[in-house]
RNA sequence: GGCUCUGUAGCUCAGUUGGUAGAGCAGUGGACUGAAAAUCCACGUGUCGUUGGUUCGAUUCCGACCGGAGCCA
């Protein structure tokens, strides 16, 4: 869908690593605000998929419209193509409505694909080919698919290294369906300007430990509400190569279920991982120099942040 | 109290026939365009327990001391 205007659309954007407060500071602006909130999350947009997720409760909700969370069975795809179609179209939705578009959440890729107002051309799954590919990568390997894909896309290529397979495979893919290699693609997806007037939010740790002290807790809490009841029955339903079935806090839980680990180590394994993801986007929002980075710890309110981030959003004026 | 073993990176441990040391894990930094909670890359200086001695040179050999473990009393 297509947001045809030449005012600049208001977005607010907040984003952070697991745990940092995410959810509960788009919650207060969307109330002060009187706005809407989307959900950057891979993981929550499935059904069922609500501890492990750290998803908002209906009651957390207070009444606020959430967009993207709980629309898909966990067995089903999704993609950033996905994920783009769904968020503009409930941004238009909001402004039909007169209210504010808020997005919040810690899947860097979808953020920055929607904020940067990327167009992705369009791509027919092509099931075959990835399949010949994954073939070929496990008969001559890395390097072999590496100087296939030099021949047609060098820039590419040369950015690439030959064990990450999953790009090396994509960039080929995309070539074979279009013609154009995909280094054209991501210069031709960066053409039209971006026709937000965006404000983006992100929460900060000062001290990164502090940080994981959070993470380590709300794993605690997640065990405490039930995390190994969901786990096994969405284990026990989900392919194991599905996207949901890759979400932390249930992956780490199989060596438990099937026997081969402790519990306790099922669970370190858990706040690890999460502590290791907190720090993939940390990487991943830091170089993005427009947002205004707001201190979510020592000992910092709800309400002081919120307060803090209030007052950025006036002083940028997009609400005029 | 005696004997034996042991003390090296945040952790578990290698190693140096004497020339100041390296793996795994943890951790840190980075990349990122249809699976992104995924995937991939890079990064190892540490009073070699302390202190004397021998030596051109000691983390390495010897002594004492301080931790830890075990056995005997």
């Amino acid at each position: 869908m297509e947001i045809k205007t030449n005012v600049p659309i208001p977005l607010l954007a907040v984003v952070g690593p697991t745990a940092s407060g995410k959810t509960a500071l788009a919650l207060g602006l969307a109330q002060r605000l009187d706005g809407e909130i989307i959900s950057a999350d891979s993981m929550q947009i499935y059904k069922g998929m609500d501890i492990a997720t750290a998803k908002p409760t209906q009651a957390e909700m207070n009444g606020i419209p959430h967009h993207l969370i709980d629309i898909l069975d966990p067995g089903e795809n999704f993609s950033v193509a996905d994920f783009l179609t769904a968020a503009k179209s409930a941004i238009s939705d909001i402004r039909a409505r007169g209210k504010l578009p808020i997005v919040a959440g810690g899947t860097g890729l979808y953020i920055n694909t929607l904020v940067d107002n990327v167009e992705l051309s369009p791509m027919p799954a092509a099931a075959d080919i990835r399949e010949e590919l994954n073939r070929l990568w496990a008969q001559k390997g890395g390097e072999h698919l590496l100087q296939i894909l030099e021949e047609f896309d060098p820039t590419t290529a040369s950015s690439l290294h030959p064990n990450n397979k999953g790009r090396i495979i994509r960039a080929i893919e995309v070539y074979r369906q279009t013609g154009i290699p995909i280094s054209e693609h991501v210069i031709r997806s960066r053409q039209t300007p971006s026709p937000y007037h965006l404000v983006m939010l992100g929460l900060h740790f000062a001290d990164r430990q502090e940080l994981y002290d959070r993470i380590n807790r709300r794993v605690d809490a997640m065990i405490a509400a039930g995390l190994l009841g969901e786990a096994k029955s969405m284990l026990a339903k989900l392919p194991p190569a599905s996207t949901a079935a890759q979400a932390i806090g249930y992956k780490e839980l199989r060596g438990h279920f099937a026997g081969t680990s402790s519990l306790e180590e099922s669970v370190e394994a858990i706040k690890q991982e999460t502590r290791r993801y907190a720090k993939r986007q940390l990487t991943w929002f830091r170089r993005d120099q427009r947002i205004h980075w707001i201190e979510a710890g020592n000992g910092r309110s709800t309400d002081a942040i919120l307060a803090e981030a209030h007052e950025l959003i006036e002083t940028s004026a997009i609400l005029q």
